[in-house]
DNA sequence: AATCAGTGTGCGAACGTTCTCACATTATAG
DNA sequence: CTATAATGTGAGAACGTTCGCACACTGATT
């Protein structure tokens, strides 16, 4: 066992060895009120040679703040999450904050615990990819509490917090409208949509047509297919559900069994949309191993840039996700609020940039012309 | 500003409302001590009409404990360090501890900087990637006051801690062994082999020959060179300094660099062995750029499994670090030592898994110089 | 000479827990 | 019936800081 928790110098030990009080080491080593140059050298000399670290629980105890972000991530292993959370880092590091951090595996039960303990620890805000759109009561307590609360990737409509996201929906027009002026008709899409609120994807589809959806609410995912649609409405093609690939869950396996589906359909699309990373890895598992050849076979988009897409050959045209600006971007904005900035809530939408690379091509079955 | 700090509640008001001391009430909601059910009962009752949540960070002043961990990761933003966290992760959020992430950027600057902050926020132990492996003071403090410390992915040799990583002189030996078995004589080495306290590469071969070195404490990438040096004396091939392709940094351009150089040869590789995920990616970007054929004009191994390694075709055959288990492990072992724990200095080395595919074949007969 | 603002210091009370002790009460054994 | 142990409770002191206040000293302005 030995001594575990060795001697620790605390304020009162360099304030004896100075000479003065406990209150004027206090406020020299902590930098607050005055103290005179004399006695601060003093006091900085005394704390030097004990070795004195300060205690930031206690201090964090009185003073109600701890200097720490609690950040709930839905898979850190994701290099999505990954990214987002360098940013945070970087920026709330360079505050002198530290980052607490859990993962959610976007499962509200692990949300929820998550949220607990770290307002248990009292952070001083709270980072989150929020795993529900709807229940999220946790959230509405922590900003009741008067704890902020910045969203990252999506937002839950009725909470009024900062929040960051991705233009998803002008992102996923612009990919799909590029596929229909290189003259495809049958554009795949390959999506997690999962569970949303208002049903099925025939309803979303019938929402869309009624405008009656505010995008910016909804899972990126669903966001992408609005787009898709979208950009189809524009161009006056039909928009075939049997072309919408919903995997319904966020596997690869899934993924991949969908792409499948597509691929071997009697009137197979000729250009794929993949709408995030890991269908976009899963499909192109799909792609090679069915031998169709990218662009003369199949034309691809991806939703997010992995490093492969650019060394494979051809490379694998792609929506570049701000991820680290993103994460900066919701580091700042809570930031802000720590220092007590008021006002209305923030909700920015990054624009993703293009990567243009050669996955793309006019389809090859041309359609012929009634003469 | 509205009320910032909401009026939080306190054991004392649970107290009050239930009829007890605070003592009581303390040791009902905290779990410890004797009380009658019946005073359990009322009290936890009342805790939950009054929505009581306990303030972490009093019970770890009084405690000395604070149910976290800090990590000190190289670059969260790497697929590396993102799954060993995740690992981490989830090893610790089991047991009820949190996790302060913090970034080194392989610097000793920053990671002095980490520690300090992480020691300061009280963590109960540090798992740290030292990112120099002779000037570690202020590990030696860490240890010297109590802080259980675990070492991952590489060891500071006089530092009496434990540490995870894995066998790369084997693994790596391993790989080089199966090219040599499939013919190839001159393989090509693309490592990052940063500064090492011995001098340069010359210096690291001579010092092989003589047996000198302690592998276990050589930072990954001069392991890695340590196994293939091995796997050719085995073989009794000559160890050729050019074909150790040193890139010297942790950078893509750089490694992109190395590698065209030992491409554009005379007497060029017919294998190459690019010792990490970086490395492996700059490496293929180049050789593709080179319209170079794998496995015909190339046979190629790498260190590190990246997703795109098994859908290109062919596949990259590739050495799989367990990761996550490497977090695991590190993450039980620090929760062993914080339980007490007492012992030796455990050190694990994880066995890597081997991906064999598609991209190792023979050498071509003869290169034939164009004409 | 009196007033004031600014500067500098120490005492002791916070912060919200747990811990140590003293002291009841009850159960079990001799 | 006593001795011993186990169980249960509360008062008050920790933990290591910061904060409010009282007071004291300076110098400039009335």
């Amino acid at each position: 066992m030995s001594d575990r928790q060795r001697d620790k110098i605390t304020i009162a030990e360099v304030a004896k060895r100075a000479g003065v009080s406990t209150a004027t080491a206090g406020r020299v080593l902590g930098d607050y009120g005055y103290s005179r140059q004399e006695i601060k050298d003093k006091v900085r000399k005394a704390a030097e040679e004990l070795g004195y670290r300060p205690n930031l629980l206690a201090r964090s105890l009185i003073t109600g703040k701890t200097k720490t972000i609690g950040v709930v991530a839905g898979d850190i292993q994701s290099p999505f999450y990954a990214s987002v959370m360098r940013g945070v880092s970087d920026v709330t590091r360079a505050a002198g904050f530290g980052i607490l951090l859990t993962n959610s595996d976007e499962r509200l039960d692990r949300e929820l615990e998550a949220v607990q303990l770290l307002r248990e620890k009292q952070v001083d805000g709270l980072i989150i990819a929020p795993s529900d759109l709807t229940g999220s009561a946790h959230l509405h307590a922590t900003v009741r509490d008067g704890c902020p609360v910045v969203l990252i990737d999506r937002l839950v409509r009725d909470l009024a917090v900062d929040g960051v996201c991705v233009d998803n929906h002008a992102a996923s027009r612009d990919c799909i409208a590029r596929l229909v002026a290189a003259g495809h008709r049958r554009i795949g899409l390959v999506a997690e949509l999962e569970g949303w609120e208002g049903g099925d994807v025939e309803d979303f589809l019938r929402a869309v047509e009624t405008g009656s959806l505010d995008s910016a609410t909804l899972f990126p995912s669903w966001q992408r297919l609005y787009g898709y649609v979208e950009a189809l409405k524009e161009a006056r093609l039909p928009v075939d559900p049997a072309l919408i690939g919903r995997v319904g869950t966020y596997s690869a396996e899934a993924a991949g069994k969908e792409t499948r589906r597509l691929l071997h359909m009697a009137d197979r699309p000729t250009a794929l949309f993949p709408a995030d990373g890991l269908m976009a890895a899963a499909a192109m598992e799909a792609i090679t191993a069915l031998h169709l050849q990218i662009p003369e076979d199949l034309s691809l988009i991806c939703f997010d840039d992995l490093d492969w897409m650019s060394f494979i050959r051809p490379g694998i045209a792609a929506v570049v996700q701000p991820l680290t600006d993103m994460g900066e971007a919701a580091a700042r904005l809570m930031l802000a609020r720590i220092a007590g900035e008021d006002g209305p809530p923030q909700r920015l939408a990054l624009k993703p940039k293009f990567a243009e690379r050669g996955s793309i091509a006019r389809p090859r079955a041309v359609e012929i012309p009634p003469s």
